[in-house]
DNA sequence: CATAATATGGAACAAATGTTCTGATTGTTA
DNA sequence: TAACAATCAGAACATTTGTTCCATATTATG
């Protein structure tokens, strides 16, 4: 949609909303959903108030602008990585917490206003259903999985809510215990940890 | 502590304190936290705003009052259920998002915010920890139990982020899932599923 | 009763916010 | 060039918020 550009104008508007979505990642990142307003993020943005209003109406919508961007980002990263290069998804998980942890927090702050924000919540569940297609390789059984990708979102969640996360030694330790009984629930064992 | 009332002031203080907090809960659970105003909450308690910032000097303090009251209350009522009439902990949990869900969606926003507030965090782990008590009965297992809360912490998030909550018969499956094979891995199995 | 401490209400203030109005600027099309 | 549409900036407005100041009421203590 907004690969060719009809109208330089719009193209223009293209790039703007595209600046203003990155600029309202960074805004959560650095003082949460609280601070997610059009003047923070028109500073940071360096455009005017009106700029992010125009292309946003309300404030709600830069709050979806920011969760789908997020999602697209990292869900899309975590399944590239996995598929092009065959990373371990435990692994890729246990990064994501912790290598990127301003991030996911900002992403994970985002995700739980669904909880309130219906327009939020298609957007929730595609990061779910991300998180299931990158658990796939490991658990194909369609229950484990989905209870895995629980444990999974509980998992990033807790990491979020310490004072210091957990390590990715006992990240991987506690997943790794999830996919190996679940794993061999649902078929032959895996021959080894 | 506020059981006595050695002075007949602190006593009325006290009074005003629980009942201000009551009336914080019933405010986020019916406008979610960014409603949590010290205005709201004076108005919900049928008091002034200058009663509440004298027992609760920034609404931070609040937030703290409301979670601590939510968590006290749910957690041990959670605890004496299962404890005092054997219920199933699977089953009391299930209940606990579906039949509560009003109230559950407002402890967990409130849980949430100590992503960005320390000062909620024993808070947040002292839920955790009442919910590993509650699921002793059914996973012995230290790992195996902490695994389970996080599924369990993820199942009830994802619960509130849908726009249908998951059936209770959908939630004690997935969780009987988790428990069948974590508690499987961790001793004899189970005689049967 | 007098004095002090605690608790409370009413009013008020500065700061921040969402949003809109008014034009100006940039790009398109005829 | 003229007419038009999309985009933007500056200023402004009403509203809401946290918090404080001042006076009053309630209770304790001497």
């Amino acid at each position: 949609m907004t690969a060719e550009s009809r109208d330089g104008r719009v193209a223009r508007g293209d790039r703007r909303r595209a600046l203003i979505v990155a600029a309202a990642v960074r805004v959560v990142e650095r003082e949460g959903v609280a601070g997610l307003t059009h003047r923070a993020v028109a500073a940071e943005a360096g455009v005017s108030p009106t700029s992010t209003a125009y292309h946003f109406a309300t404030v709600d919508d830069l709050m979806v602008g920011a969760l789908r961007a997020s999602v697209e980002d990292s869900a899309g990263g975590l399944l590239d990585q996995v598929r092009r290069t065959a990373t371990d998804p435990v692994r890729a998980l246990a990064d994501y917490v912790t290598v990127h942890r301003g991030r996911a927090i900002a992403e994970y702050e985002l995700y739980l206003q669904a909880a309130r924000r219906p327009a939020l919540r298609p957007i929730a569940r595609q990061w779910l259903d991300a998180l299931s297609e990158v658990l796939r390789p490991v658990v194909p059984d369609e229950t484990a999985r989905r209870a895995l990708v629980a444990t999974v979102d509980g998992l990033l969640l807790q990491s979020l809510l310490s004072d210091e996360p957990p390590s990715e030694a006992e990240m991987r330790a506690l997943l790794g215990h999830v996919v190996r009984v679940s794993g061999s629930d649902t078929g032959p064992a895996a021959p080894h940890g």
